[in-house]
This record gives structure tokens, sequence and C-alpha cells, in this order.
DNA sequence: AGGTTCATGTAACTCGTTACATGATTCA
DNA sequence: TGAATCATGTAACGAGTTACATGAACCT
């Protein structure tokens, strides 16, 4: 799964600019998949050029003009090919955990810090997945409400685990 | 956080050899960490250019030598200077969650399978977690039996969010 | 006056992956 | 006989990040 793959699947739901793609990765896909402005404007020319998707331009009054791109028959084709491709493994890389591993060389006060400032994090994190579920599950599909699911899940238990076993006597 | 601040890490706790420090990252690190034999040997050759490792050849009969890593006085500097730098995002990429999302592309028959594979090999990844942690826990520090639990926590949390929606009817 | 939102983009860089190459020994 | 383990490595490639540039309007 690459950016490309996901953009043409954000496109084929509905025409977006790029910022719209990059407003939907960090609100919607935010506890699965990353993506910034310098990855999605070169990726949307590459799929132009490609023919996967069409450009339109939208005049607009007080605001910069912007490019809305729609998906093509042969954009939606190649959507359908991902789909088809063998499910990547999951990879997760993380800061935190890699300091709780190696602990034992920071002071009980640096430990202390890093894990309350994680579990604030995370608890954010959670209340943004839960308020995004609440606002709009009843316009996902059984599946898409799964994969909030998952992420609510997950940031629950590790937030249970630190509580519990995160303070340092 | 990059493989090299990590592999530094590693080589504090003990010399090894870019094998063994791969072994590490697929066992020890396998839920929060990724790296390779491409990535491992650059990088040893990288820090030991720069001061931060010194090389020991082992003669070894009936297996091919080897290099063994130490680190020095600049490496565990080096290493202490990852610890302060500010602690960066987790970043989880997953690919499951990603066809989750675009499911209704699917046919039931198609998206239960991927469910049940996943639901099979994250089991997998927990029992090795599991037999990790029982086998090793009375040798970490308490901080790094919580980077483990939360590992194991996580793994679990989804494993019942799946079984409990993942199958359609 | 200054921060945020909307909106686009690129060039340089860094990092990691993939695919290849080698080769002896041990286990089934 | 063939797969797995131990053990090292590189070259080419691909992907994504960072830092920069621009600019109007709106909100506080």
């Amino acid at each position: 799964m690459k950016s490309e793959d996901v953009i043409l699947g954000i496109i084929n739901e509905n025409s977006r600019t790029g910022y719209e793609i990059v407003e939907v990765f960090k609100t919607i896909f935010s506890h699965f998949f990353d993506g910034s402005y310098g990855s999605v404007y070169p990726a949307l020319h590459k799929l132009e050029q490609q023919g996967m998707v069409t450009k339109q331009t939208v005049v607009q009054e007080g605001k910069p003009n912007k490019f809305v791109y729609s998906i093509t028959a042969q954009g939606k084709e190649q959507f359908k090919n991902y789909l088809k491709t063998s499910l990547q493994p999951e990879k997760v890389k993380s800061d935190f955990l890699m300091r709780m591993y190696f602990g034992e060389y920071l002071t009980k006060e640096e430990i202390q810090d890093i894990i309350s400032h994680e579990i604030r994090h995370k608890e954010a994190l959670l209340e943004q997945l839960n308020s995004n579920y609440d606002h709009w599950h009843s316009k996902m599909s059984r599946l898409q409400q799964v994969c909030y699911q998952i992420g609510i899940a997950r940031y629950q238990s590790e937030l249970q685990v630190l509580k519990e076993n995160g303070i340092i006597e």
C-alpha cells in the first residue's frame, strides 16, 4: 500500500482537492496512515499524467483557486488492482516504546515525564477518534466502524496498561 | 528515532554482530520497530567510521567469520543524546485497516478472507510476544515489561474487536 | 498585530527496501 | 536432496520528509 493507492481510494469516494485529501489523512486515517502535502501533491500530478485522475480548476472568491481531482475509469481499475494485491504486514514505529525499552538509562523524572506526556497524548487521540466515531458512525459502513473500533480499542488498552503500571515509585 | 540510534542502544547493552542485531529487531522489537540487513550493515559501517563503535573479527570453524561490534565512549554519548531528543510521534501503517476502510469495494468472501487471515496472523504475533514475555520477563526491567505489556494488550484488544465484529452475515 | 485557515507547490535530502551475490554447515 | 541457519554485504531504487516559497482572508 502506497500513497497513490490510498489517494485513488479517497478520490473514488468523492472528487477532492489535494488539501482535502491531507485533511482526510489527518482526521479519518489518523490511526493507521500518514501523509503530508509533500507526498500528496506530487502523487496527484503523477496520477494525472498516468490518466488515473482528471483535474478541474475551481475559481473562488476570497480564497485561492483550487484543483478538484476526479477519478477516471482507468483509475478505478487501478484502485481495484490495489485491493487485490496481497496484504502488507502492519508497521509500527514507536519512539515511545523504544524509550520504555531503554528506560533504565533515564532518570525517574525523565521517564515519568515521558509516560505522563504519552498518556495525555493518547487520551487526546482517543478523544478525537471517539468524537469522530460518534459524529460519523451512522454514515460509515460496517467495516469502517470496525476500523474505528480497532483504533479506539488499541488506545484504550494502551492507556489502561500505562495507568496501571506507568507510575514509578 | 532512526536505525542508528537503536543499533547504538543494542550494542550498548551488549557487543553484537549485525546478524544478531537483526535478530533482536525481529524478536524483541517486533511490535514497535522494523529493521533488516539492508539497513543494519550500512548503519554499522557508518557508526564505525564515526568512531561510535569498534569492530572485532571473530574467526569461527564451520561457520563464516563474524564481526562483533562494541560501543565506544563517543557512542555512549551519542546514545544518551538520542534519549534526550524530543519524542517522535508514533507511526502506524496498516494495510489491513485500509482494506477495512475500503471494504465495500470487496466481496463478502474477500473480506472474510482478509479478516480471518488477520486474526490468525495477530494470534501468532500475540503468542510470540507472550512466550517471549514468559521466558524473559524476570530479566527485563520494569519498563521493558511495560513495553511488552502494551504490545500484548494491543494485540488482545484488536483480536477481541475482530472476533466480536468481524463476522459478515 | 498576529495566528489560523485555505490552497498550491518543489527541490533536496534522508532513509529504508528490494533484490541480488556468496558460501559452508546442519538438519530432515 | 533440499531447506534452514549462520554470516556478510552492496547497488539501485523508491518513498516519504523537511524546509522552503507564496498569498489572501478571516478571526481575536
